[in-house]
RNA sequence: GGCUGGGUGGCAGAGUGGUUAUGCAGCGGCCUGCAAAGCCGUGUACGUCGGUUCGAUUCCGGUCCCAGCCUCCA
């Protein structure tokens, strides 16, 4: 079966056809590094980071390029407040960012650029452009001529007029037409810069991308994400630059959009006080649940967030490690695969909340029962599909008993299990029930079965 | 105002022109010393008003409501 994505450029799911199958594209839009990475970061690099995976389960070689921005007035203002030189904010970030969204599960991108290190190929695309008449300086700053692309709009569905008679922004006085964005910007003495035809200055946003995608990846890709929120006017910008540069080649061929996260049906912003920090979350969740909380909703849609859907996302991963723990002495079949059900589910779309159900099912099935061929092809479906999705892939054991503050001692929990178990033994419920209520009061849930007592940390 | 995308059972959330996912919560049962986990059974929901149809939650139109973008933003 053949992956279908929606298009966000023409508003249609399509059967997903790379330009070269043995060299599959995709550039997805990364953090700027001036503050830990919240939430809505993290559901952005967590839907990329599915979709890599889905594409290597199709094509071999997949290049995956997710972009660090290091220059930018954001950081700028960021390392004034802190006192500190801009490398140092820039370098702290990155460092957070990374850290985080390994705890999610992400995998590192192929390639991950950074904007201070393509200053070269940043400068030689906005030279070109001002050769091809699409951009021009004027004051220390160069600018992009919107009515020199006449496309644009194309992606976020806006005409030019609209745009111009909605603006809300200032209009600087050396623009040519109101819509013209910059390119590249003059830096004072303080701020970061580097020289150029046009004097010290810095690179604006949209270049950046641009010019990292031709460098890393080639003229036209394949795939093409970031947030929804992007499309306009940074993706429009991306593309406004790309196909002026290129002669009118598509920059990607296929847009990828995720949606927001919202806490309490109510956008995220600093405003509003609700931002919700990635590693705030993880000092109260197991990772791996919150990564299923950003996928338990199609990528596409708003997602709201409050504590009830991790606690959710939890639940249903202590049923599919439950099931697994129960296959635990089934062996692997050396080639599993996801099963058609979830490759299928996976393929539509990326619809994760579908392919969750069917490792549901799966776990379900397995529970049951069956003979030793079918355990150990549902094994085989729960650890592969699991693997698509980024999750189950720890012993079940370790999942049951993470314990993220170190508060609970094993050897302590095993010493009471053997004191309950000798007074169940001696038919002394009422102390082994005072036991067991001790453990619960610990954090400790306990199972008594045929082949002794397991415990788990809720 | 313009452009997107939505409104599904107690909650979250897929999906479909007629057999109505999945998980959690609830209820009944099995298992258990009692639990927990697991298993079995149980819940007929699709904003609203029209239209098309033998039949619509699913298609079309109107309408109400919600969210996002149009300015930095995942």
């Amino acid at each position: 079966m053949s992956l279908q994505l929606y298009n966000s450029l023409t508003r249609r799911k399509e059967i997903f056809t790379p330009l070269d199958p043995a060299r599959v594209t995709m550039y997805a839009c990364g953090p700027t590094v001036y503050n830990p990475p919240h939430i809505g970061n993290a559901r952005a690099a967590v839907v990329y980071d599915v979709l890599f995976r889905v594409l290597r389960r199709h094509y071999d070689h997949v290049v995956y390029a997710r972009n660090i921005t290091d220059v930018d007035d954001k950081i700028n203002a960021a390392a004034q407040a802190a006192g500190v030189p801009i490398g140092e904010v820039t370098d702290r970030y990155t460092a957070v960012y990374h850290d985080d969204v390994a705890a999610l599960g992400v995998l590192a991108p192929t390639v991950e650029p950074r904007a201070t290190e393509h200053i070269p190929a940043i400068v030689a695309m906005i030279e070109q452009l001002i050769e091809r008449g699409c951009a021009y300086a004027a004051e220390g700053h160069v600018l992009f001529n919107v009515p020199a692309f006449p496309a644009y709009g194309e992606l976020s569905g806006r005409a030019r007029e609209e745009m111009i008679a909605g603006a809300r922004v200032e209009v600087a006085p050396f623009k040519r037409d109101p819509a013209d964005f910059v390119l590249w910007k003059p830096s004072s003495a303080d701020l970061p810069g580097w020289d150029s035809p046009w004097g010290r200055g810095r690179p604006g946003w949209h270049i950046e991308c641009s010019a990292m995608i031709e460098q890393h990846l080639g003229t036209s890709i394949d795939i093409h994400g970031g947030g929804n929120d992007l499309k306009f006017p940074h993706h429009e910008n991306e593309i406004a630059q790309s196909r002026c540069a290129h002669d009118g080649a598509p920059l990607a061929r296929y847009w990828v959009h995720n949606g927001f996260v919202e806490i309490d049906s109510e956008k995220m912003s600093k405003s509003l006080g609700n931002v919700l920090l990635v590693r705030e979350l993880l000092e109260r969740h197991p990772g791996e649940a919150i990564r299923l909380a950003l996928l338990r909703t199609k990528y596409r849609e708003p997602l709201n967030w409050n504590d009830e859907v991790v606690a959710q996302a939890k639940a249903q991963l202590d049923r599919l490690y439950g099931a697994l723990e129960r296959l635990a002495e089934v062996p692997l079949p050396a080639a599993a695969a996801p099963g058609a059900a979830f490759a299928a589910a996976m393929d539509d779309d990326l619809n994760t909340p579908q392919a969750l159900a069917v490792l549901m099912e799966a776990a379900g099935a397995a529970n049951r029962g069956g003979d030793a061929a079918e355990q150990a092809r549902l094994k085989g479906e729960l650890v592969a599909g699991g693997a698509e999705l980024g999750i189950l892939q720890q012993d079940p054991a370790q999942w049951f008993r993470h314990d993220a503050g170190g508060a609970i001692d094993p050897a302590a929990v095993e010493r009471l299990i053997a004191e309950r178990n000798a007074a169940r033994a001696a038919r002394d419920w009422a102390s082994a029930d005072r036991i067991r209520d001790d453990l619960a009061a610990m954090g400790v849930q306990i199972q008594d079965g045929a082949d002794g007592t397991q415990w788990r940390i809720e």
